[in-house]
DNA sequence: GTCTATAGGTTGATAGAC
DNA sequence: GTCTATCAACCTATAGAC
């Protein structure tokens, strides 16, 4: 240990990288692609501009790291934990939430990577190297429906895995219009949803 | 009429304002937002840039132009025209290829505004005074299953528009897909998702 | 790893002639 | 209405000291 050497002042030298990355993050989602620039970010960071080109090479480099951080809460989705119970509306319930909470942080950096096609094709790279996608809620649903169908607590006769993609492209939609806030696009509430999607897969009487 | 005056060559310059629009929404659809730049969208039109700032005052008031252009086939979703007929496979068919076709234009004209606040609350006042948005699709297919409600042909005690939500979701989802081509990310065929909404709607056997 | 300073390029926008 | 010419502002990126 040796003295306390006074540092610069405010936050410390070596969170750099993290403390980039974060404000480039908190800049595409709060004020859109646009406005993450190398001042804009260096700023937010407390760092100057040629840290961000030292730690990401690139503005492309950067985004592509705050693409791979905004997209990674995925993996919760993917691993399906939601999805679990024999009661229908619980899991339909318990799925949308998960799948709302991950869309509000995802859908600004997706929507972001379609401003620029050169950055769209970085995205689509990372997004096909992850296996990453819609069709990830969509297959877990699915499977789940299908297993509920097997043990005849779903309607028969229906591809569960179509069923799926209509809820979670109903969950979809209603964030990607929260994006774009004209307040007088109302769409049915979640609860209308999810009980028209139970009421649709309910066993009939047969 | 006056002897013939040697044109400059090209484009007669009465057409100036809507070759620079058309520019604009063409490299808006193919590049993404961040390529329509003055001189870009200038180059494209066959103008100079002048011409540009000339007819929409600065780049917010091209922007502008390019989404109400952009968004303007939405009124033949919600003229509900193709909403017509008993058979519910045909009409979920017909509706569904108009909504495709339609955000194949719309989508990447919606997703442009996000990229900047400034832009999208230009957009969002937009729709908001054109009363624009999703949901008039699932106010015109809820409609639509309301009345096959009524007439016996769609299961009863079912929200009609909560059911037209999960289609339209499903539609949007499938367009907002394809706009990031990660070929990876496959969800379900329309052919299926139709049959499942279909199989769903159909009344039981009472 | 971080900074200051600056190069070099692009962009939005205006002035003024025709 | 259209052009040429020009500018100030901004942005990405690099050089070199510490």
């Amino acid at each position: 240990m040796t003295d306390e050497v006074p540092r610069r002042r405010g936050r410390p030298p070596a969170g750099g990288r993290e403390a980039i990355l974060a404000a480039a993050l908190q800049l595409l989602r709060e004020r859109g692609i646009a406005r993450v620039t190398s001042r804009e970010v260096a700023a937010l960071a407390g760092v100057s501009e040629a840290s961000v080109f030292y730690h990401y090479k690139d503005r492309t480099g950067l985004l592509q790291a705050v693409f791979e951080q905004g997209l990674e809460p995925l993996q919760a989705l993917s691993s399906g934990g939601m999805l679990s119970g024999a009661d229908l509306h619980d899991v339909l319930t318990r799925f949308a939430d998960t799948l709302d909470e991950f869309l509000e942080q995802a859908l600004p950096v997706m929507s972001a990577a379609l401003s620029d096609t050169a950055l769209r094709d970085v995205m689509a790279a990372y997004m096909t190297a992850q296996d990453l996608g819609p069709h990830r809620g969509v297959a877990a649903l699915g499977d789940y429906l299908a297993a509920e169908q097997a043990a005849g607590r779903v309607r028969a006769g229906v591809d569960p895995h179509a069923a799926a993609m209509l809820f979670v492209g109903a969950c979809y939609t209603r964030a990607a219009q929260r994006q774009m806030p004209a307040r007088v696009n109302e769409l049915p509430p979640l609860e209308n949803i999810i009980r028209a999607t139970e009421e649709l897969l309910r066993p009939g009487p047969v």
